[in-house]
DNA sequence: GCCTGTGAAGGATTTCACAGCC
DNA sequence: GGCTGTGAAATCCTTCACAGGC
């Protein structure tokens, strides 16, 4: 049924989301493609077709209702409930994952957090305990764990990886600086700011003076 | 000319010079599109077709030699030099991006950070020095900056944005939960975890019990 | 025999443009 | 008159498949 749904697509509906909880903040109940593409740089009838993978949600002439279309969205998306989350690694990167207070208001809780680091185990991290690494196999037998957060030093990533869908995790955020490899039916993303420097330096480098 | 290049295309280029990094590490001296295509998940021709929008830089019946593929890459993506960036937020996020150490070791070298916060003025952060936000506009005046990070609130973001755009800065990551907005001669990236998770869920959810 | 570089084919995604409805 | 939903067209991107060179 819905398989055939592109994953750009998918991708793209977390920003609306966004932008209509934005919108519904500062009081607006109506808005239509138009309008809402402004706010995201996106073509309007990209808006229109993304959405109409999964239903008819505008009213013609008027636009979209701003409550029911954000409500489905995340309906669609699954983000209407809460998710559980561990993390694993507990250094520098870890730590501040832990501790960004981004994930909570989302519905995101980190449940435990991992680390080899004997001096770290016991500590409590962003509301969540840190336990041995070795912890992490015998805690997701125990507990209900929905997505994995690999902040390991990029040596230490795939088996990170491995382990987490040996035990059964089936959505991974990957922050260690490695292409990590998973199984078809477990969705991973990566987030490598490195990266995204890396790709901007191609066009500014152009637009330097002296440049081809 | 190369002005047709795919920005997709752009956007793997890193990820090719990261695997190549590794390889060179490895003692690796060659490598076929086959190899490096396994170790990214991502189809030999593809990896041919890429390289091809800037050169022939294989041999045929051997690959690529390692170390001469990764330096070409970073010129083309402009990594083979220092890059001057600065900071604007040092909030707790902010912080955290300062003193991250993944930066500099690929030649982004964060030179100041700014934030309305005179509390954290004149501290230290990664190395730079915190000055006051409304020395933004005379600091870049004076100062060759490259790229601006931005790691303020939501609300602050397109203020900033905009303030850096309008002094000049022409490539900006931006880790604030919005889609900003910047000419098009300004290229811009975003980082958000929130919706990096938020679409994974869509997939996980299918996955449960029950799901239609 | 192995592997690149690349036109051509195929597939995916975006945009167009308009019928239909409010 | 304004705006959605959507087939069809256009564009963009990936994969194929093979000539050519090592």
């Amino acid at each position: 049924m819905s398989l055939e749904i592109p994953e750009v697509v998918i991708n793209r509906l977390p920003v609306y989301a966004r932008a209509l909880t934005e919108l519904q903040l500062r009081g607006e109940s109506v808005v239509s493609s138009q309008a809402l593409g402004e706010l995201l740089d996106v073509t309007p009838a990209q808006i229109r077709k993304d959405l109409s993978y999964f239903g008819r949600f505008g009213k013609q002439g008027r636009g979209y209702n701003v409550n029911s279309l954000l409500s489905k969205l995340r309906e669609i998306l699954g983000i209407d409930r809460q998710w559980r989350l561990i993390l694993v690694g507990v250094g520098r990167l870890g730590q501040a994952i832990a501790e960004y207070g981004g994930f909570g208001p989302q519905g995101f809780e980190i449940v435990a957090a991992f680390d080899a680091n004997p001096a770290l185990v016991g500590r409590t991290i962003g509301g969540a305990p840190v336990l041995e690494i070795d912890e992490l196999e015998r805690f997701l037998k125990t507990t209900r764990v929905d997505i994995g957060i690999v902040a390991v030093p990029a040596g230490d990533a795939q088996p990170v990886v491995d382990k987490l869908v040996a035990a059964g995790i089936r959505a991974i955020l990957n922050y260690a600086p490695i292409t990590a490899h998973v199984p078809r039916d477990v969705t991973i993303r990566h987030i490598d700011p490195v990266l995204a420097m890396q790709s901007m330096t191609f066009y500014i480098k152009r637009a330097e003076p002296g440049a081809k």
